[in-house]
DNA sequence: GTCTTTTAGCTCACCACTAAGAGATTTCCA
DNA sequence: TGGAAATCTCTTAGTGGTGAGCTAAAAGAC
């Protein structure tokens, strides 16, 4: 068997045998997944009229803690997009009535983003249906291969300074 | 050790332990990797005046056949983007003389891309320095990690269809 | 206690991609 | 062979992101 990467690989053997290109191997991989899983991912939200950057500051929303509440900075953080995106973000879903700015009490500069009941309710019903959908795009593989599959993932994020502390 | 995932994956099972997120344990570290590779390789492609898109292009070009041409159709198959993106993106190749269109003599709706010789330098030249940005990435895996991780994403590829028959 | 630096959030110009569809050509098949 | 369906490339409007830079507020240096 052999994937769209595996006839990358070959090709650069053949047009380039004095590269060692095996480091694609997995970044393409990775890269291609990524896209594959984007894709799938979309449709299920799109039925729920939501995009997947909506559904990423609600969801993080969700389980910050137990007012639903977090600041920009910290979505910015967690979603690894610019600042401008986050504001965009944010004015969408305030607009739909799905989330509430208030200025923060101890900051001047700071806003608290919080769920409002309606965003709480949209997240709830949407959040088992992406859990099934990347259950389902998991399915060819076992529970013991999904495992040491993020165990190697996490091993390499770590190594690449994305940890928490 | 704990990478952003983890704190995510725990955080659902305190907001929602209703919930099984540990799919997520793959799915959000296929996304965040992705975009941690992304920006270092963009880093890189920059310093040689290219972006990520251009340089998929050039490569894909390069490894394709020994006069390094394409139809636009199969550059679409490679990179997984719209058919316009392919348009926008020879357009701009094009113009700063990389790549060259020509009108296919077999087919008149078709359209034979192909690197210049302009094309074909720079992409031999930025090649080296590609494989280098992610070998250092790929730096915190042993040589049997990253073979049994890129075995495990072309075997879940493979079962979403990503194959080259 | 002032001055500098950092941080928070937003604005805006720009850029790459998508989705829908047009026009031309080729392929399929009754 | 004629007509329908599929394919190839390009166009265009709309979208979501980046990056540079702004203002205001907080933190740090001395």
């Amino acid at each position: 068997m052999a994937d769209h990467v595996d006839q990358v690989l070959h090709q650069w053997r053949v047009r380039r045998p004095d590269l060692d290109a095996s480091p694609m191997a997995v970044m393409g991989r990775v890269k291609r997944l990524s896209l594959l899983i984007d894709g799938e991912l979309r449709r299920n939200f799109a039925t729920h009229h939501l995009d997947r950057a909506s559904f990423d500051v609600l969801a993080t929303l969700r389980r910050s803690n137990a007012e639903h509440s977090l600041t920009p900075a910290g979505l910015m953080r967690s979603s690894m997009v610019t600042s401008g995106a986050i504001t965009q973000r944010l004015d969408k879903l305030e607009e739909r009535g799905l989330v509430k700015r208030t200025p923060s009490e101890t900051d001047g500069r700071g806003v608290q983003v919080a769920l409002t009941p309606a965003g709480l309710e949209l997240v709830d019903k949407v959040l088992p249906t992406h859990i099934d959908t990347e259950n389902r795009l998991l399915a060819g593989l076992s529970a013991t291969e999904r495992e040491t599959l993020a165990d190697t993932l996490r091993k390499l994020l770590e190594s690449l300074g994305d940890t928490t502390d």
